[in-house]
DNA sequence: CTATATTGTCTTCCATGGAAGCTAATGTGC
DNA sequence: GCACATTAGCTTCCATGGAAGACAATATAG
């Protein structure tokens, strides 16, 4: 019996008339998400970095050479807005792991690049990252992987591609 | 092509000797949560409660009659700190929604009781979380859907009971 | 009973991100 | 070309939570 079970038995004794099982999923579904992501900050912190500082060093590492992006896309990639954007790269210029520059062409836009530490610093993060993905992953049988992987990308996209109900 | 499929790309482009598939499951449980969170606080926000303030009232509201739980008994079950937890009380409080009085056999503590308000809200804001839970759910099939609990339920124990490896 | 440790809550300070608005640069209609 | 709208990034202010320590009450060792 976990924690959600517990708290699922709670609501079944006080409110015995409303339906709890949904909670099984989705109570789930976000203290694994949690875990998961406690156990990821562990790998981001040995090399200093915060979880956001981490995406957006993959987001301009992602791009490819001579890895760049603008501020704007890199808070569209990692969804956050522009101001926090703002935020984390004034972090990881003082870090000196990206520079800022400003557009050549469009002189109100900036380019973002990593500069060599930032760049050696990212490469050796993420593959440590993606060893301690495999790790976690591989609590689960590779049968299991793939049928989560199935239902996890067939429930996203119900949810980002929504079937507007007919009214008939 | 999903968003997790796209970043997927870019690594193996860019990283060809790192194995991803990793991310095509924890990616999208994550990018899930995160997408279920959302819906979820906009029936909390219904009833002019963030997230946390609706943890905390459930967790009273589950405690049963009187409808009363110390501080450090919610911030346990709701998995913040006390620190956290005294800030959660203060805006309750203020919202006219729990009382904070003092224990009566051991001084330091504190009980938070849900006045009338406070349980008529979270009775109703409850209620209607289910059905907002049970409209997600039923995005997927009823098949799916109890295939998804058992995974994750298996995944989220072998997270939380780790077995430590043998080192022979 | 007293000295010390522990406990429960709260306070302070800091980190992070959102919302909304500011500024400078660019685009558009006339 | 000028007025106006839009865009990109940044700034300000606020909300929230964690870490660490303060404080008062209680438990414990002697």
């Amino acid at each position: 019996m976990d924690h959600v079970a517990r708290i699922q038995a709670e609501w079944r004794r006080e409110r015995p008339e409303i339906d709890v099982t949904p909670q099984g999923v989705i109570g789930r579904l976000h203290r694994l998400a949690d875990r998961l992501g406690e156990e990821l900050r562990l790998v981001y912190s040995r090399y200093g970095l915060s979880e956001g500082e981490f995406d957006v060093l993959c987001a301009i590492r992602r791009a490819g050479e001579p890895y760049e992006r603008a501020p704007g896309e890199l808070a569209v990639h990692t969804m956050v807005t522009t101001g926090a954007m703002t935020k984390r790269i004034d972090r990881l210029e003082r870090a000196g792991l990206v520079t800022r520059r400003r557009s050549t062409g469009d002189q109100r836009g900036r380019i973002v690049a990593l500069t060599t530490p930032g760049l050696e610093l990212i490469d050796q993060a993420f593959a440590d990252h993606m060893r301690n993905e495999r790790r976690l992953l591989d609590l689960l049988t590779p049968t299991d992987a793939s049928a989560l992987e199935r239902l996890l990308t067939t429930w996203l996209s119900s949810m980002e591609h929504p079937h507007t109900p007919d009214s008939g």
